[in-house]
DNA sequence: TCGCTCCGGGG
DNA sequence: GTGTACGGAGCGA
C-alpha cells in the first residue's frame, strides 16, 4: 500500500466508491466549518496465494514492499523469508480501483478453478475484503469524530406525517424538520397536488442546511422508504446526500430493513440503537419517556388519527409533529452516543455501528486493522474443536426467604480474565486481540475518572462517558467473539473455554471464601453471588466482608460490592424478588416479571411478595383471600384479567385454515368480528361459557370468576411456595378450605432450606 | 434443548 | 454505488 496521508481530524462522513475514488467531508473541530475532500484509493484485498492472478503475468508485481502507484495490480508479500500457514492471508493485494482488482480475482477465479459463472467475491474461499470505506480509513490510518463532540456535526431531524403507512396507499402532508443549529420548521401540503413541492421544498431545505447526519425514529423502515417511494411517483430526483447524484440507496445487511445510504451524510436510526437496550417498546413514545426526555405537554396521538385530526385540529398535530423531531433529537443525545463514540475506535462508518454486532462488527475491524498496520499476514482461522463448550458456573444453594443480602460481582469478569491470564486466540502471533482488550481496559479506566472529574463541563465529562460506554461494550464482545466459531475470524474456541474455566475457578473461591466465612450463600451466577448474612449486620461491615475475599483473588481480579437487600425470596436459579430496605420490590426472571401477566395476578403477586419478605404470612394470605372474593365478586373488569397476545396471521388467512384447525387465540379474535393482521396485538379473557374472548368491552366482568380463580392459584400463588411450609401453602392457597388439622396463620413463617447438590449446572 | 421463522416499528 | 447479517419470542420436532 501506499504510504499513509497525515490522519486529520473531523471525520464526519466517508463515500468511497468502486472506481477508487473517496470524497472526505470533514467538521473543523475549532472552527465548525465544513470540509470536503476528494482522495484515490487503489483499494486493498487479503489473499492467501496468488493463484487467482497468473493470468495478470507482468502486470502483476510480486514484491515485500508495498504499492507504488505505478504498479498496475501488486501483492504485497508479508511474509517473504518465513515459512506460514498455507491458509494465511500472506499477500496483500492492491489494483488500480477496488472494482478492477475484484473483477480481476473474479475472471482470474473463473479459469483457475473452473467455474461457469463469475463467483461473487465473498464466495471465493482466500480473500479477506472489507468494505471501500473501511479499506480507506485503515489504509489512512483514520476513524470517525477524531476531536468532534457530539453535537459539532450538524446533526438533522425529520419527520414525516402521513395519510397511511404505506406509499401505495398514503401521501405525506407534513415533514417536521429541524438541526441542532437552530432550525425548526413544518413544511405542509394541505391538498393532494402540493405533495411534490412539498418534497422539493424538504430536499432545498436539506441542501441549504448541509447536515453530516440525519436522524430520525425508524428512518430506515418507514420515513426514506416512504419519501423515496412518493418522490419517484412524481418524478422527482431524491437528492438527498452530498456526493454524485446524491440519490440514497439501499444496503441489505440481513436485518429486516434495510439499510439506507446516502453519499456524504450519516443516517441514523435512533430505532437501531434503542432495539439494543431490550426495553418493553422500542417505540419513540416509549423511548423518550423511558429516558425521561419526552417535551413538555408532549401530544400523543394514535396513528390512524393523525389524518382526521390533521382535519379538524391542524394545531394538534403539528404540535406533534414538531415534538416527534424534538424527541428524536433528545433521544439521539443518549441512545446513539454510544456508536458515535465508537466510530473512534474503529475504522468503520458511524452509520453502520448501531446495526454492526460488537464483535465481528466492531472489534473485528480493529483486529484486522492491526494486521494490516503491522504489514503482516492475517492468520488463518482456528478450525472449531470438538469438546463442548462449558460456560459460567450457575448453581442455587438456598431457596425460599432469607433475611438480609448482599450481592457481590467480580467487575468485568471476562475482560479481566482475558487481561491478567493473557488469553488470546492461538492463531493471533502479534498479540492484537490481548492487547486491543488490555489497550480498552486501561483507556476505559481513564475516560471513567474523567467522566466524574468535576472541572470538566457537563459535555466533556458525558463524552467521556460516552466514550467508556464504548470501550466497555467492545471489551465485553472479546469473550464471545473468542466463542464465536466460524464467524470469527480470530476466533479460539478453546481460548474461550480457558476465560470461563478459570471464570468457574474464581467464582469457585468466592463461594468458598465466603461461605468460610459464615454466610449463607443463596444463588452464584457466572461472575457474581447472593448471600445472607442472617442478622443485620450493617453495609459497612458486608462492604468489609467482601473486600476480605477480594484480598484473596488474583491480581487483576476485583470483587465488588453489588447491592443489598432487607430480604430475598429465592424461587429458582436467575429467578428471585429482592425487597430494598427502603420497601421497593425488585422482582427477577420469568416466574415473576412474565409480559403474559394478568394485571389482577400481577398486582396479588406483589402485595403477597410485600407482605411474606416481611414475615408477614397473615398479610399474605389476606392478599390472596382478597383477590379471590373480588374475582368471586366480579370486582374486577374484563380489562383487569385480560392478557395481551400477538396474532400471527390475518383474518382472510385463518378463514382459510380455520375449518381445519381452530387456534384459539384467532378464534376469540375472529368470534369477535375483529378484522386482524399479523403482528396485531389482541386482549383476551376467558368468559363463563364460550371461554377465550377477545376483550371487546374492558369495563364488563363477564369473566370467568372459575377460571381465575383456579389461575389465581396456578399461575401465580405457585411462586410462593418456596417461601413456606408445604403443608401451611396448601392451607392457605391450595383451596381445600378450613380444615380440623389447620394451623393458626399467625403462627406460620416464612422459611427457607438449603439446596443440597441440585440446581448445579453450567450457562 | 435445538433450530427455524417471524417480528419489531412507522402514519 | 454496499457488503457475510440484529436480538428476542414463540413454535414445533
Amino acid at each position: 500500500m501506499a504510504p499513509p496521508p497525515l490522519p486529520r481530524p473531523g471525520i464526519v462522513s466517508v463515500h468511497a466508491t468502486a472506481d477508487g475514488s473517496v470524497h472526505v467531508w470533514r467538521r473543523d473541530p475549532h472552527s465548525g466549518a465544513s470540509l470536503r475532500e476528494t482522495a484515490r484509493q487503489r483499494g486493498w484485498v487479503y489473499a492467501r496465494n496468488l493463484s487467482d492472478l497468473t493470468h495478470l503475468g507482468d502486470r502483476l508485481t510480486v514484491s515485500p514492499d508495498p504499492a507504488c502507484a505505478q504498479s498496475v495490480y501488486h501483492a504485497q508479500d508479508l511474509a517473504p523469508d518465513r515459512p506460514v500457514d498455507a491458509r494465511a492471508y500472506r499477500y496483500l493485494l492492491s489494483g488500480p480501483a477496488p472494482r478492477q482488482l475484484e473483477s480481476e480475482i473474479q475472471r482470474g477465479a473463473m479459469t483457475a478453478r473452473a467455474l461457469k459463472a463469475r463467483p461473487a467475491l465473498g464466495d471465493l474461499g482466500g480473500y479477506l475484503r472489507l468494505g471501500y470505506a473501511e479499506q480507506y480509513l485503515i489504509a489512512s490510518r483514520q476513524t470517525y469524530h477524531q476531536g468532534l463532540t457530539f453535537d459539532q456535526p450538524v446533526r438533522l431531524q425529520f419527520d414525516l406525517e402521513t395519510t397511511a403507512l404505506s406509499p401505495d396507499e398514503g401521501r405525506i402532508f407534513l415533514i417536521a424538520v429541524r438541526d441542532n443549529r437552530g432550525l425548526e420548521t413544518l413544511l405542509e401540503a394541505r391538498r393532494a397536488a402540493q405533495e411534490g413541492e412539498l418534497i422539493g421544498a424538504f430536499l432545498e431545505l436539506v441542501q441549504e442546511r448541509d447536515p453530516d447526519v440525519i436522524e430520525n425514529h425508524f428512518i430506515h423502515g418507514f420515513d426514506l422508504p416512504f419519501l423515496a417511494a412518493r418522490a419517484r411517483r412524481h418524478g422527482i430526483p431524491l437528492r438527498l446526500g452530498r456526493a454524485g447524484d446524491g440519490v440514497p440507496w439501499t444496503v441489505d445487511d440481513g436485518s429486516r430493513t434495510p439499510l439506507w445510504v446516502c453519499p456524504g451524510r450519516e443516517v441514523l436510526d435512533t430505532l437501531d440503537a434503542v432495539r439494543r437496550l431490550n426495553l418493553p417498546s422500542g417505540g419513540l413514545k416509549a423511548a423518550a419517556r423511558h429516558f425521561g426526555v419526552a417535551p413538555e405537554g408532549r401530544v400523543y396521538l394514535e396513528g390512524a388519527q393523525i389524518v382526521q385530526t390533521y382535519r379538524d385540529q391542524p394545531r394538534v398535530v403539528r404540535a406533534y409533529a414538531r415534538q416527534d423531531v424534538q424527541e428524536v433529537d433528545a433521544l439521539a443525545r443518549i441512545v446513539l452516543a454510544p456508536a458515535f463514540a465508537l466510530a473512534r475506535l474503529t475504522p468503520r462508518p458511524y452509520h453502520r455501528l448501531t446495526r454492526a454486532g460488537p464483535a465481528k462488527g466492531v472489534l473485528e475491524p480493529m483486529l484486522i486493522r492491526a494486521y494490516v498496520e503491522a504489514g503482516r499476514p492475517f492468520p488463518a482461522s482456528e478450525r472449531g474443536h470438538a469438546g463442548p463448550h462449558r460456560g459460567g458456573h450457575v448453581q442455587l444453594h438456598a431457596e425460599g426467604v432469607l433475611r438480609h443480602v448482599v450481592k457481590a460481582d467480580v467487575a468485568s469478569m471476562y475482560p479481566s480474565i482475558i487481561r491478567a491470564e493473557g488469553i488470546g486466540p492461538r492463531q493471533d502471533e502479534l498479540g492484537v486481540f490481548h492487547a486491543t482488550v488490555s489497550d480498552l481496559t486501561t483507556q476505559r479506566l481513564q475516560h471513567k475518572l474523567e467522566a466524574r472529574n468535576a472541572l470538566l463541563s457537563e459535555a466533556q465529562r458525558r463524552e467521556h462517558h460516552a466514550m467508556q460506554d464504548a470501550m466497555k461494550l467492545v471489551v465485553n464482545a472479546a469473550y464471545g467473539y473468542l466463542g464465536a466459531g466460524r464467524l470469527a475470524r480470530l476466533g479460539d474456541q478453546e481460548a474461550a473455554d480457558r476465560v470461563t474455566a478459570r471464570g468457574r475457578a474464581i467464582l469457585q473461591q468466592v463461594t468458598s471464601a465466603l461461605q468460610a466465612r459464615g454466610v449463607q450463600l443463596i444463588e452464584s451466577d457466572t461472575d457474581g453471588v447472593y448471600f445472607s448474612t442472617g442478622e443485620d449486620i450493617g453495609e459497612a461491615a458486608q462492604r468489609a466482608l467482601i473486600a476480605q475475599v477480594a484480598a484473596g483473588l488474583p491480581d487483576g481480579i476485583t470483587l465488588e460490592f453489588d447491592g443489598r437487600a432487607r430480604a430475598m425470596l429465592s424461587h429458582q436459579v436467575k429467578n428471585y424478588v429482592l425487597l430494598r430496605y427502603d420497601g421497593t420490590l425488585d422482582l427477577s426472571g420469568a416466574s415473576f416479571e412474565s409480559s403474559r401477566s394478568e394485571r389482577y395476578g400481577a398486582a396479588f403477586l406483589r402485595a403477597a411478595l410485600q407482605a411474606l419478605l416481611q414475615g408477614d404470612v397473615p398479610g399474605a394470605q389476606a392478599a390472596f383471600e382478597d383477590t379471590a372474593r373480588r374475582l368471586a365478586g366480579r370486582e374486577f373488569t374484563n380489562a383487569d384479567v385480560s392478557t395481551r397476545v400477538r396474532i400471527g396471521k390475518t383474518r382472510e388467512a385463518y378463514e382459510k385454515t380455520r375449518a381445519q384447525r381452530r387456534e384459539a387465540h384467532l378464534e376469540a379474535a375472529w368470534q369477535a368480528g375483529l378484522d386482524f393482521r399479523v403482528g396485531d396485538r389482541i386482549d383476551l379473557y376467558v368468559r363463563t361459557g364460550p371461554g377465550l374472548t377477545a376483550l371487546t368491552d374492558p369495563d364488563g366482568r363477564d369473566y370467568d370468576p372459575v377460571h381465575y380463580r383456579a389461575a389465581l392459584v396456578q399461575n401465580y400463588a405457585t411462586r410462593l411456595r418456596k417461601a413456606l411450609a408445604p403443608a401451611d401453602w396448601e392451607q392457605l392457597f391450595g383451596g381445600r378450605g378450613a380444615g380440623l388439622f389447620d394451623r393458626d396463620v399467625k403462627d406460620m413463617q416464612v422459611g427457607w432450606r438449603a439446596v443440597l447438590n441440585g440446581a448445579q449446572k453450567t450457562n
